[in-house]
DNA sequence: ACCTGAACACCGTTCAAGT
DNA sequence: ACCTGAACACCGTTCAAGT
């Protein structure tokens, strides 16, 4: 005789991201998220495979708020930058999980999406992947080495953040890069409908 | 009467990061270490407060191990980047611990020096720090983007890395990059012999 | 002074028994 | 079908007792 379900994933995973950020991935422990949505541990089992499983969610969950936070900016380079490091201050732990353990494929394909645009506004479409991953990766360098207070001694951290934005923002036209055509427009390349 | 040591502090500290490279920080365990060592995991506590205290000296030899290999490059800006990728390649769980949980400000200071006087070469003194900054900032997020498999679909990597390698180091004259005086040009600012 | 076995608390996970 | 207490294995850490 079924009985009405006293929690739902969704529920847990939530309350899996807040204990993440409370204290770091140590806290999410399967009795604190289970305590969270009000039933024991063992209970978990039956919607999440394991701890890893459940952590795997949290990243996932991530990164698709994420991917709002930056979809709800203004679309422009300097927008989006912003817009993806407000978030990593917001969610530190959160942003770390994510780049600790992976996140999946799909996930990552939507969250991307607005930085190809802006990068192929950019530089054109042919060199937009490659724009695209430029910008994403010092975006993610520079919050992970502010997150890992790497950036601890002296200078302005906010204007070495704008100063990388204006470096970044200063579009190229073909061959301003090198004698070298560029990697995306090389032979049998074409920009594929995915993420930085 | 005092016996002779059966271990010694570098001996745990490598140990941990054998295991580290092996399994991930989730193998580093207490006793895994102890093993390795020749000792019982409570002997382990005469040099080391606890486990959390071992992978902070774990992640600052990571740190200086990586200072040495980028010393070894013959520190051109691309010199450095590709052996500072290389080594993320190499040790990944080492890498993905420096940033997962920060490490000692000294050996942050020693490992930038190379990269800093690279940054000033190309965009001069008032600019280096900032500069500096952009560059470890973009390798950093490469390969730790890398690493969380965030470059999975299509586009060529290397090629990618190339890419932004020669976005950067493309140098620029003052004021070439907007209408305003570089963050480390501004007023009571001046460059600290210190890390980026 | 360093090392150890024994012990304790805590966590992940399984499972038979409840409803 | 979902939930639970009990149980087991494992890990971090402490400590009194050895040498």
């Amino acid at each position: 005789m079924p009985t009405p379900d006293r929690t739902s994933l969704p529920a847990i995973v939530e309350a899996g991201c807040d204990l993440l950020e409370l204290g770091g991935p140590s806290r999410v422990t399967m009795q604190a998220v289970a305590e969270r949505v009000g039933v024991r541990a063992p209970s978990l089992y039956k919607r999440v495979r394991d701890r890893d499983a459940l952590l795997q969610l949290v990243a996932d969950a991530t990164v698709d708020a994420l991917r709002a936070r930056v979809a709800a900016s203004d679309g422009s380079l300097p927008g989006l930058a912003r817009a993806y490091r407000a978030f990593a201050h917001a969610r530190p732990e959160g942003f770390r999980l994510m780049y600790a353990i992976g996140t999946s494929t799909e996930a990552l394909e939507r969250a991307s999406v607005p930085v190809l645009r802006a990068a192929r506004e950019l530089v054109g479409a042919d060199r937009a992947l490659d724009e695209a991953r430029l910008v994403t990766a010092w975006v993610t360098g520079f919050v992970s080495m502010e997150l890992a207070g790497a950036f601890r001694l002296g200078g302005d951290v906010d204007a070495a953040f704008d100063y990388g934005l204006a470096r970044l923002s200063a579009g190229i036209a073909p061959h301003d890069v090198d004698g070298q055509p560029p990697a995306s427009s090389r032979p049998g390349h074409t920009l594929p409908a995915h993420g930085s």
